[in-house]
DNA sequence: TGATTATATGATTATATAGTCATATATTAA
DNA sequence: TTAATATATGACTATATAATCATATAATCA
């Protein structure tokens, strides 16, 4: 298998779980230190700072050091773009869902 | 943490496997049978189906009956809009880390 | 220097995932 | 009805992942 492949799944893999998602919605709005990020999506400081790695290593997130806080950055504008669009397929999938259901209420 | 969360997670964990991949991006031409799939991603016909079956239930792939015959598709055309996002970034950080030994070999 | 704050990481555990092999099921053809 | 073909699935194994707790490291401040 191709390693462009690999990478390629390894970037989807970086967005494809819920507390990273939590972490990429907080930073919509420009870089954070972990100090603010992990009270804002309630979640263990480790926790966090293991996601924050994993994202920066993936390339999605950068990484800036001042004293002894760091602060994270969404890195590409590609990633909120790939969230808006899955999360219009979620909203599709819900609509033809909620059908499905009515349409059986129906009969 | 928010179900809406989840659902999110789960789409782009659908995307975020390299047979998925394969497959998805075999799928672009249109639906093909898992008989045309499997040879043409190299893969297990048992292995193929699993990854179909997984991501037609989380809303990725479309399925169709056709006598023996079982045809997929790509449901959403913001799938292919993530990936070729996901794709750019990959070359973003190619191009980032290659300028990087460049660097180091210059040093 | 010693205390405090911010972040990272080792060790561990529970769970999820991908893949394989063998086999079941369903449809069509002979 | 039997054989052949297409697809799905049970059982299993190896590996990856997410989370937690305790602790290490690094920077700043008193």
């Amino acid at each position: 298998m191709s390693s462009a492949t690999h990478f390629l799944a390894d970037v989807l893999k970086s967005l494809a779980q819920p507390t990273r998602l939590k972490i990429i919605d907080f930073l919509r709005d420009g870089e954070r230190c972990v100090c603010e990020i992990f009270p804002a999506i309630d979640e263990e400081q480790s926790n966090t700072s293991r996601h924050l790695a994993y994202m920066q290593t993936h390339g999605i997130l950068s990484r800036r050091k001042d004293g002894v806080k760091i602060f994270y950055a969404v890195k590409h504008p590609e990633v909120l773009e790939i969230i808006d669009r899955a999360t219009a397929i979620v909203r599709h999938e819900v609509e033809i869902r909620s059908g499905l259901i009515n349409a059986m209420e129906r009969d």
